[in-house]
DNA sequence: TTTT
DNA sequence: TTTT
């Protein structure tokens, strides 16, 4: 159940290195620094300004494993996840940083043509080493490139025809 | 798995109360309309215009039947989901409907604050009735006021302090 | 031009009523908290369990000014903006805060039925006054009910007619 | 204004090439088809089924001439728009086609890392070709890889800090 | 710390 | 008609 609607999008470049840990119970949780950029012309200045905006993005589950697996530094990647902001202290004095959660209710989308992380290698990405003992279901799961978040697809689905709209007989009084 | 994302999000009203059927295996089926609307003024005119986008909306599963229950005619709701093309015949020939699909993947949230469709009446709606038989776990479930889509979040969940903002040494070249 | 995606969509409740200020060349800055909730039922206990996650939104410019006028304690809202984390200083140690930004290539839509903010009253918002010499131009704007970012819509916007599917021919493989 | 939200968003490739025209009024209109797909394992059968869903999109404006030059069949793009069905008429009979429209009030942002159209080649598209006559000021413009729809961020905007989170204290009762 |  |  919920009451309201909590959803990132994002497109962007991982900066580093996926790192992946492992819950007690063989959970993982794998996180990015993810980059999105804009640039734009200055006013006054006419110059051409740049502005990197990084987030924390985190997940959690299957869509971890995958995630730390697939992932390299560099790799673009489509997020969706939801915003959540978590409470921590440190000498004495109480911060809160806003991650970007992304699990079961989530998606990811490796956008590198490759089919790699687009990154340096694709040895399987270091950091600790999952636990052997719980959770050996998952290891058993061959994990392609996936998706996650996606349901089986109606009966048919066929292309959709149409000629092109004529816009010869529009005045200026149109869609922009 | 994909190679893609497909995403519809909508908020409307609906042109009619919701149409629930069930498939053979007792699986939902529940279609609506949904209204959305754009009004602006005329170019040359300066006349406010309107015009209103007409959605055809099928829910698939259990979130067909919250629709289904609590959605009636007016009512304001909230939709995630992806678009799917299919093609139907009349007279000997092709058509095709484009529908915004909400199963499994997708969501549904109600937005009349009173928590019931916001529509009429509150009766359980008419149309063809669910078989008896199948998928009868489906019917012990109590439905309530829905979200589906949602994993339990993570552990805690403070609100976050921090000063607003200072833009007194703001000067013209910003946010807008 | 930008390299990425960067955008939030929430729908929530405010906290409070907005505050809105002025920077010196007479452009509004508006600032909110969303509350967007979740419940579940924790896996061990069964319990309901619930957690609202709170988001700190800020307008700029003319959309700042309507969600000032609009908006108020408890009102219902979909937001469209982008992630931002700006630095602050306190006690000489760094903190960071992540923000919801909301512009001009962002969007707002009250959800409340009654086109009013759903919140106590309808005064003007108090705070900070609009200075009175810069910007004249968008104080005669009579703002009504907004939107943003919307272009005027294409020609013409008929219904969709088509028969339902007919599902009877399915079987289990099917949409979920 | 607007009275709800109607927002598409989508990433695919690219079916053909795009094809641009000019209004009477100079201003430009281009068509693509889009694919997204995905597949999944049959419930019965095992077998891995794949079905592709094809978009009809349309850009206008300024965004749609980009589109035109830089986009090429194969090219994988993001896209953010609207969905809108016109009518047409065939042999006497009316018909409906819907289709994503992107203008001021989307997005298109290309994801082939080449910063080209990940296509065959970068000569201007053909089709028919732009009216030498009106809308001058919109050929003068030299046009680089855009963004759209994306205003000058705020001031500042560090990167965020903060450790990691533990999850060792975490029991089963967790984030999936 | 990414990317173009 | 695309892509992996």
């Amino acid at each position: 159940m919920a009451r309201g609607v909590n959803k990132v999008i994002l497109i962007g470049n991982l900066g580093g290195d996926p790192e992946t840990r492992y819950m007690p119970n063989g959970n993982a949780v794998c996180n990015i620094t993810l980059a999105t950029s804009d640039s734009w012309k200055d006013r006054n200045t006419g110059q051409l300004q740049e502005r990197t905006e990084w987030h924390r993005v985190v997940f959690f589950g299957k869509i971890a494993e995958i995630a730390g697996q697939y992932l390299r530094k560099g790799s673009k990647v489509y997020i969706e996840g939801r915003l959540q902001t978590r409470e921590w202290e440190k000498d004495g004095i109480k911060r809160y940083t806003t991650e970007i959660v992304v699990d079961i209710g989530g998606q990811m989308q490796m956008l590198d043509g490759r089919g790699d992380g687009g990154g340096y290698d694709q040895q399987p990405q270091g950091g600790q080493q999952r636990p052997q003992q719980p959770a050996p279901q998952q290891q058993a799961q061959p994990v392609q490139q996936p998706d996650y978040q996606r349901a089986a697809p109606a009966a048919q689905i066929p292309p959709e025809p149409a000629p092109a709209q004529s816009y010869d007989n529009f005045d200026d009084d149109i869609p922009f």
